[in-house]
DNA sequence: TGATAATACTTATACGTTTAAGTGAAAAGG
DNA sequence: CCTTTTCACTTAAACGTATAAGTATTATCA
C-alpha cells in the first residue's frame, strides 16, 4: 500500500500548520489567509497529489456526503431489484443529480433485519431515500432516529417527512377511463401486490373510481395481483386467455407486466389489440419496444429521481426547511394496444 | 440530531475500558475476555442501541468495507447508464454478493476528471470494480495507486490485475456461424463503438473469423457502429431497410440494439425473420419480450457480478493472492428470429 | 516457594480531518 | 505613544474507533 498523503504532509511541505491547510482546502471565506500562503499550499497539494479523506472529514465534521438508496425487497426479489429498469433509471437519475453537489450514492438492499436507520447510522449517511416503503413502522423508525429522508412511491399519512410521488390514482383513472371511452366494459387489472400505502393500491383506486362512475360494479375476478415481473405477466396471459368470461381490456400497473401479458396472450393465440386491449404503466423504453407499441401511462422517472435528490439535499443544506411533498404528473400516451369496440 | 452512542458510552455503561468494548464487539479471538464481561458489554450495547461507526472504524483500521462500482460513460450517456438493464442486473448481483460479506456498494459515474483512483482514495474504497474501462491509461493509474481492482468486460493485455470476462469472441463467432449454417451470406454487424480493448471489438473479431472461414471477405459497408441503445437500433433499422444490397441477417451485439432494429425494420415494412434474420447478445429478459422471441447469445450477468465480487473480496481478505482472470461461457439460444434461406 | 506463564484486562496512541480558541505582529485610531 | 483592531496564522481538542504495549492478578510448574 502506497503511503497516503495527508494534511500533515501538505503542512510540512508548505511550511504551515495543518489548520491553515484545512482552511485553504475548504476555501473558507471566514478565515483570512495571505494569497501567497494559499498559493504555497495549493502547490504542495498538487505536488504531492493530495486528496482529502472523506471518511476522516466525516468524523470531524459529521457530514459524509453520502446518500443511501434503499429499496426494500423480499429476499427472493432481492437479486432482481435493479433488473427492473425503473430502479435503474431512478438510481441513474439520483446519482446524476447528487453528484452535482458532490454527494455519492450508497446502495443498500435492506437485507433482513438491517433497518434503514441502522444502516444510516453505521454508514453515517447524511440522508436516505427509500423507494417503496415496506411498512409504516419503518417510517416511524426513521423519524425517531431523526434522519433526513425522502420517501418515494409511498402514500402513507405521515407528515413531517419529504415525499415524492406521481399521480398514481389519476394514472389508474386515466387508463380505465380510456378503456371505457373506447367502449370497453369488462376491464381487468393486472398489478403488483396491493400493499395498503403502495402505488398499486392507488392505481387500483383510480381504476375502480372510473369503473364506478361508469356504473360498473366491483368484480374481484377481474383483479390479478402478483409480482411485478415479466414472468407473472406471462402467466396471467395464459390465465386470462382461458377465462370463460374473458375481459376485453387489461390495465397493467407496469409496462413489464404488460409485455409479459401480451406474450402470454400470444401463446394462447390471442392478439393485442384485436382480441384484448392493454394499457401499461411507466412508459419507459419497454413501451416502445413492444409490438404493437404499448399504450401506457407515462411517468417521468428521471424527474422523480431529480426531485428526490433535490428535496433531500435541500433538507441537508438547510436543516430548518419545511418537509415537502411533491406529486408529479402522469399522462396517457396512446399507441397501438387499445382498440375501440 | 440525536446524540450518537459510541464505544465510550458503552464502556461507561458496562464499567470497562473502551478497548475491551472494541474487543468484544469485534469478537476478537486473540484476546481473552471473561464471559461475564462479554455479557455485560453486550447488554450495554443492546440497552443503548449502539451501532458501530464504520467511518471511524475505517480511519483506525484502514478498511471501509466499501466497494466502488465505476461505469465509465460519456456525459451524455451518463444518465442512461442504469437504464440499460445489463448494468442494473450487474449492480444487483454485485450488491447481493458483496453484502454477504458486509461490503456495501458505492456508485460512481466517474464524472469528468475524477479518475478512478482519486475517487477510491477520497472515499477510502477498499477496492473497485470497473466495468468497461475507458482507456488503458486508467488501468495504469489504478495499478500505480495499488488499489485492488477487478476489470469487467475489458480485454487489455495488462497482467497483475483481476479480470472477469465472457467469451465475447466466441459469442460473435457463434452468431455468425449460426447465420452461415442457416444459409446466410450477407451478414451485417450492429454494435456499440469498437473500442480497441472493449467487448465489441472482440465480438466483431469472432464474427469476422466466422465469415473468413466461410470465404466471405470483409465488407465495411456491413459494419454499423454507434451507441448501445434502442434508439440507435431503431435508426439502423431504417438505414438497413433502405440499402440497395441489403443484408439478410444482422448480428446485434446487444439485445436492446436488436429490439430497436426489429422495430426500425418493421417501420419500413420488413419483417423478422421473414425478410431479415436477427441475433442479439445478452439474452436477458428483453430477448423474451421481443416478438418473435429473440435468438441471442446468452451470458450470465448475475454470475459475472458474483464472480467479480468474489475475486475482489478474495483479494481484499488475502492480500497475497494471485491476480486471476476468469472467462465465463456463452452459448447460442435459438428462438424465433433466424430463418433458414 | 519463587519464577514463569497465563488471564483479563487498561493505557495510550494513532488514523486524517475540522474548528474553536489562542497568539503575535502589524495597522489603525485617539 | 499607547491602546485597540485587524490580519494571518498556530495550538490543541475533538470526532469514534482499533490496537500495540503495558499491568495487575491468578494459576502453573519445577
Amino acid at each position: 500500500m502506497v503511503k497516503r498523503v495527508s494534511v500533515k504532509d501538505i503542512a510540512r511541505e508548505a511550511g504551515v500548520s495543518i489548520a491553515t491547510v484545512s482552511y485553504v482546502i475548504n476555501k473558507r471565506t471566514d478565515q483570512v489567509i495571505a494569497p501567497q500562503t494559499v498559493k504555497r499550499v495549493e502547490e504542495a497539494v498538487a505536488r504531492l497529489g493530495y486528496v482529502p479523506n472523506l471518511g476522516a472529514r466525516a468524523l470531524a465534521s459529521r457530514k459524509t456526503k453520502l446518500i443511501g438508496l434503499m429499496i426494500p425487497q423480499t429476499e427472493k426479489e432481492q437479486r432482481l431489484m435493479f433488473s427492473n429498469s425503473f430502479y435503474g433509471e431512478f438510481l441513474s437519475g439520483l446519482e446524476y443529480e447528487a453528484s452535482k453537489k458532490d454527494y455519492s450514492i450508497l446502495i443498500s438492499g435492506s437485507r433482513g433485519q438491517q433497518s434503514y436507520s441502522k444502516v444510516a447510522k453505521t454508514r453515517s449517511l447524511d440522508g436516505i431515500v427509500v423507494v417503496g416503503v415496506d411498512s409504516p413502522g419503518d417510517v416511524e423508525d426513521l423519524k425517531k432516529a431523526d434522519i433526513p429522508v425522502v420517501l418515494v412511491d409511498y402514500w402513507g399519512p405521515e407528515t413531517g417527512v419529504n415525499k415524492v410521488n406521481i399521480e398514481d390514482k389519476r394514472g389508474g383513472y386515466l387508463a380505465a377511463r380510456h378503456f371505457l371511452d373506447m367502449g370497453h366494459r369488462k376491464i381487468a387489472l393486472a398489478t403488483g401486490y396491493l400493499k395498503a400505502q403502495g402505488v398499486n393500491a392507488q392505481r387500483h383506486d383510480g381504476y375502480r373510481q372510473a369503473l364506478q362512475e361508469a356504473g360498473i360494479e366491483d368484480d374481484p375476478g377481474m383483479i390479478f395481483s402478483g409480482t411485478v415481473s415479466y414472468e407473472y405477466g406471462l402467466e396471467l396471459g395464459g390465465i386470462i386467455a382461458s377465462m370463460e368470461d374473458r375481459p376485453t381490456a387489461v390495465f397493467c400497473t407496469a409496462d413489464i407486466l404488460a409485455l409479459g401479458l401480451i406474450k402470454g396472450l400470444a401463446k394462447a393465440s390471442l392478439r393485442v389489440p384485436e382480441d384484448v386491449s392493454v394499457i401499461g404503466f411507466d412508459d419507459g423504453f419497454l413501451a416502445l419496444a413492444a409490438s404493437p407499441e404499448l399504450t401506457s401511462i407515462r411517468q417521468d422517472v428521471a424527474k422523480k429521481a431529480e426531485v428526490s435528490a433535490q428535496l433531500l439535499i435541500d433538507a441537508l443544506d438547510d436543516k430548518g426547511i419545511a418537509q415537502r411533498s411533491v406529486v408529479l404528473q402522469v399522462s396517457l400516451v396512446e399507441r397501438g394496444t387499445v382498440k375501440r369496440i
